[in-house]
DNA sequence: ACAAAAGTGTTGATCGTACACCCATGA
DNA sequence: TCATGGGTGTACGATCAACACTTTTGT
């Protein structure tokens, strides 16, 4: 228990596994690397890397997660941890144990798959599937977990830009879960939740080209849901 | 990322750490040992140790749980990965990278300090405070968690022996949240969601000493709440 | 004028809370 | 027979889902 003899303890690979979501064309997306060596090469695979010496795994993260998407900034971003994945062989050549995170981007841009990647591309969530190690269950729990979260938290800001209208956000909500909301009953269920969103004065923007003009709102300094916003079981169509 | 040279990356020691979490006279205590070696010696932290070569650290937690504790079987008993904690100074001496787990126990057993701790006692949570390393931080982090799972989820029944009455399953919320709640409505949400518990036919305890003998249940198959058992600010005795 | 999208109003059903009340047991 | 804890009934208020309706824009 916390001994020190230098020999009690087998040294392990220490890496994080980012899956980084977003919403293009009103589908899910996930971030995906395809991958130069062996094992797994050519496949595709979730970001990630090894921890450096003097960084934790959450610096880690928000590193690689600049490096894979090429944004200047990513001190805004959501980001959260999921668990952890330790099993001895989730990787064939060594013992290597995950910090797996979720990222959260808004009005993605187009990744430069720099880095040791061969390259990065936004692949559509229902079409992520086959990826190297077990990231294919990393990505479906990550997506299990955000779309939980929208429930109780106020997480769904994180998806839009910094200014975005109710109709935006609602489509946050159906994208995820795969439901259809009833808009005046959404609108009044934010609008209820103190924090939750704040009116941009004055501001109001065209959304679909016709119609009328949208309020504009800003993410509020609230983080949770009281009372959440539930998934009802009606079925429709996924926006 | 994911590259195989075998300098790349940097050597850590991964360990678990378990806020071992129960219900003693109406009051939520945590297992905590006595540290036997520098640094922290003398000091209070949470049981765990290091990954073995070839066990997950889900497998770790329950071989930890089962020494620190000296129950004979914890197949059965809830262990949930909370979150893995990786900050560089966390541990004085070297880089340590740890998976901390809660873990619920019903009608807990004296430990027996055994393994490499000076000793192992059960503490009021209320108490427990001042512990080696950053363990204030995760068992804080335990007792939010489990709080907010009990919201929305069965977990409380993981807190209470194979058959218990809902005098005690309420007493479990009573005493995590710290607040009353109203028995006839416990009973009727509780009831209602089917699968959270399951009568034992003709079984029924005397809880006090007095009153009425309380049928007895079993924990159903559920593991989610639909719809959730919310906390109310409703102030009350803590039970 | 029409379509499309935002926003408001209203109503009936459901749910939750608070509380009164009855039941079974030990002292 | 009283205190104690288990269990049932009920009524009022809050909340929610559903849908009708108005407003503002582009074509």
């Amino acid at each position: 228990m916390h001994g020190y003899d230098k020999h009690a303890f087998e040294p392990f690979a220490v890496t994080v596994d980012l899956a980084v979501l977003t919403l293009r064309a009103g589908a899910l997306h996930a971030l995906l690397v395809e991958r130069g060596q062996e094992p797994y090469a050519g496949r595709w695979a979730l970001p990630g890397g090894f921890l450096l010496p003097a960084e934790s795994a959450e610096e880690a993260a928000r590193r690689e997660l600049a490096e894979e998407t090429g944004l200047a900034d990513v001190t805004g971003l959501h980001l959260e941890q999921l668990r952890t994945y330790s099993e001895p062989g989730r990787d064939p050549r060594m013992r290597v144990v995950s910090v797996a995170f979720a990222a959260l981007l808004p009005d993605p841009p187009e990744p430069h798959g720099g880095g040791d990647a061969a390259e990065a591309r936004w692949v559509p969530y229902d079409k992520a599937q086959g990826l190297a190690f077990d990231h294919d269950r990393i990505l479906a729990d990550a997506r299990d977990r955000v779309g939980a979260k929208l429930e109780y938290t106020c997480l769904a800001t994180a998806f839009c830009p910094a200014e975005f209208t109710l109709g935006e956000l609602q489509q946050v909500y159906e994208t995820v879960w795969g439901t259809a909301l009833d808009r005046p009953n959404f609108r009044r269920k934010v609008l209820a939740t103190p924090g939750f969103v704040e009116p941009v004065p004055g501001a109001a923007r065209l959304t679909g080209g016709r119609g009328k003009p949208a309020a504009v709102y800003r993410a509020g300094p609230a983080t949770t849901l009281h009372p959440p916003l539930l998934r009802t079981p009606r079925e429709g169509r996924p926006a």
